[in-house]
DNA sequence: GTATCTGCAAAACATTTGCCCTTTG
DNA sequence: CAAAGGGCAAATGTTTTGCAGATAC
């Protein structure tokens, strides 16, 4: 008989232990680096593949790069353009925007709805900085 | 005297006027080949120039690209996973959106809504491949 | 034994950098 | 002439592709 694909392989498994750890968002690299007898391809075949069925959540940031994080109650992102830190901030009107997409006939499939700017951390730092006395 | 920056330099014009054409979203790679006298660095500095001005917006798409658009009233954007296409989307309540993230202390800059799937044209090609009889 | 999973190295792609020449106040 | 704009080629960084070996049904 022929051989089907899995639904899971087994490096998709490793990699879905990286992203359970202490960081929630993490990039194709920071990956790599935690799972280092695995080749780069193989990471990106993985991710790839995880986001097709679901289970985790692909990023694209205005930086180039993209990060990954397990897919969880909807909510939006913020980017600090200075550190580069990214927030999560829950958002409760995701199935408004849903709605919105899907009026136009289309088929949504995924909502992304990131803001850019300072972080607070950020702000008080250069306060600190210029501010002082 | 000190020479000082110009606000928008001839280029940027050049490049505003390649962005008022027929298509509304371009990539940095379209907008080269009709200003094919111009090398690739000063078009993405001019690019990255608009955006620091405010006139222009850049849209970090998950297939890696960026477009640009002028910045017009505020709207969503659904792009289609089959065909590439990108669709403008009005979305009414993009202030809630910026409220929500301002909650955080975090100062907003940029707010991107953009949801990705099956655009409605791709949906029909699909069903006149498969569908007919 | 055939399709899947994986590794490795190279390729591809988008964007940025460094350097040099030109222009302008 | 000092700073800004622009061109070119090379570098950078991220992701993908091609190919070969191993594995599982």
């Amino acid at each position: 008989m022929p051989r089907m694909r899995e639904a899971v392989t087994p490096l998709m498994n490793r990699v879905l232990q990286v992203l359970s750890s202490e960081k929630v968002h993490l990039t194709a690299e920071e990956i790599l680096d935690q799972l280092d007898d695995v080749g780069r391809a193989t990471v990106y075949r993985a991710l790839d593949r995880l986001c097709e069925e679901g289970i985790i959540n692909r990023l694209s940031l205005e930086s180039g790069t993209s990060v990954y994080e397990y897919v969880r109650k909807p909510h939006m992102h913020f980017v600090c353009r200075k550190c580069g830190k990214l927030y999560d901030i829950p958002v409760p009107m995701t199935d408004i925007l849903e709605h919105t997409a899907a009026g136009s006939g289309h088929t949504v499939q995924k909502i992304d709805v990131t803001a850019y700017g300072i972080c607070t951390a950020c702000q008080q730092a250069a306060q600190n900085e210029y501010g002082g006395y």
